[in-house]
RNA sequence: GGUGAGUUACUCAAGCGGCCAACGAGGGCAGACUGUAAAUCUGCUGACUAUGUCUUCGAAGGUUCGAAUCCUUCACUCACCA
């Protein structure tokens, strides 16, 4: 009865699993004998911001910490040094030591603001890959041969298409993968994307006789705000679970109709039932999408702050969108007297240049205390005023 | 190592001596319509107090009144050959 709901648990999501059958073993295992299992997930500490796409799997590990799992939290110290090719359609360039050892504090700062620390281990691979020196490395490369490694979609799309790879990015699933064997993991979770590298694991233990042959799990890749490509940093399309919460509400406000049942599905906590019935209520009509969508920006709001907080973000966005008010907490200037228009809205930031600012004009686009401005060559005089360019960008001057 | 092709703005991609701050598409920004949704329509999309000036077409030189366009060298990418 507890297993089916944990297994119900862990599926919710999924994008495809590996072994199942061992995986309900593991939490039938650890039910009946209070048994635990080693759960991987690998983290290259690339960006040291955590967005929502890394919550999905972090909330999916989550759940399994409730049934048993001890996490194995790895940082691809190393590895993150090659650069994983995964979707990527050039080559990485690769990053240096030290900028991956400051990216791995901020991030288990974040991680564990949704795993239980208490029953996480954080690795780093550099332990075991510093010490396998070049013999070790070759001997993992006879492992695998060019024509399978070829088979990656990524690398044979790119190999296809005549673009450069390089031999290191080879490389990585195969350190991705010695990192099973290490660490002698049960389970390993990752993006779809990640499929090749998280076999590798499997398939190395294998190679290895360690014994094992880690299940796999892998959760669908969450798309970012422009709903079309994966969420990632690089791309300006995330929401990052340290930003402000206003800014967090906000954004998922913005997403399209379409995308919110993927957020729904993957980043709610809501019952799959009960969002089964706001989709179906919106179809007929019953529930605006819009009223879904605030229920949806709330809820994940609140994760990263509270309920309270979460209320007031909603509060902020109604009054500066609805009812047309000024945001409460805008950033204030000082300016000196008879200061270009062009130039005041460069000075406080929220142009990026005069001749943007020109053009924005041009287009009506820039207000002044509410009201459209049509000339570019005017000067603000003393006094104070709200600066707005569209409808987000904000900022207060003092012109003295 | 040899031969050939290529390197253009955020991305893709035209241009191949002046009409080029550089066609077109995507993206982005803004306006209209809305629910800061989608779809659609429109405008903009190097910088500069600006009917002009300046810096951009891999890098550096050169030819020319004039170069993204021609020449030389260098760097990088790709293909075929070895």
């Amino acid at each position: 009865m507890i297993l089916k709901e944990a297994m119900d648990e862990i599926s919710r999501g999924i994008a495809e699993i590996i072994d199942r059958e061992k995986i309900e073993n593991l939490i039938k295992t650890y039910l009946q004998e209070g048994k635990e299992y080693s759960v991987k997930i690998g983290f290259d500490p690339t960006a040291a911001d955590l967005h929502l796409g890394h919550t999905v799997l972090l909330q999916k590990i989550a759940s399994f910490q409730k049934y048993g799992a001890k996490v194995q939290l790895l940082i691809g110290d190393f590895t993150a040094m090659i650069g994983d090719p995964t979707g990527k359609s050039e080559t990485r360039k690769s990053l240096t030591r030290e900028v991956v050892l400051e990216n791995s504090k901020s991030y288990q700062e974040q991680v564990f603001k949704i795993l239980d620390p208490e029953k996480t281990e954080v690795v780093f691979n550099s332990t075991w890959l510093d010490a396998l020196g070049a013999s070790g490395l070759v001997g993992l490369t006879t492992l695998f041969p060019v024509a399978r490694m070829l088979e990656r979609d990524d690398f044979e799309k790119r190999y296809k298409a005549g673009q450069s790879i390089s031999i290191s990015e080879f490389l990585y699933p195969l350190l991705q993968g010695y990192d099973s064997v290490e660490l002698k993991s049960d389970i390993e979770l990752g993006g779809t994307d990640q499929k090749f590298n998280l076999l590798m694991g499997r398939q190395l233990q294998r190679s290895y006789g360690t014994g094992k042959e880690q299940a796999i799990l892998m959760m669908p890749i969450l798309e970012g705000l422009d709903g079309v490509q994966k969420m990632s940093k690089s791309l300006g399309n995330f929401i990052g679970i340290t930003e402000p919460a206003k800014d967090i509400y906000a954004k998922v406000l913005s997403i399209s109709d379409e995308l919110m049942w993927r957020y729904y599905e993957l980043l709610s906590q809501k019952s799959l039932v009960d969002i089964a019935e706001f989709k179906e209520n919106v179809a007929n009509g019953t529930l605006h999408p819009k009223s879904a969508k605030e229920n949806l920006a709330l809820e994940i709001t609140a994760r990263f702050y509270d309920a309270s907080i979460a209320q007031g973000a909603k509060e902020e966005f109604d009054n500066v969108f609805k009812s047309n008010l000024i945001p409460s907490d805008i950033k204030e200037f000082d300016i000196e007297d008879g200061v270009w228009i062009c130039k005041a809205l460069v000075d406080v930031g929220i142009e990026p240049s005069t001749s943007q600012a020109r053009r924005d004009i041009k287009q009506g686009a820039v207000r002044i205390d509410q009201d459209k401005i049509s000339d570019e060559k005017m000067n603000l005089s003393v006094g104070e005023y709200i600066l707005q360019v569209g409808k987000r960008k904000f900022a207060k001057v003092r012109v003295k």
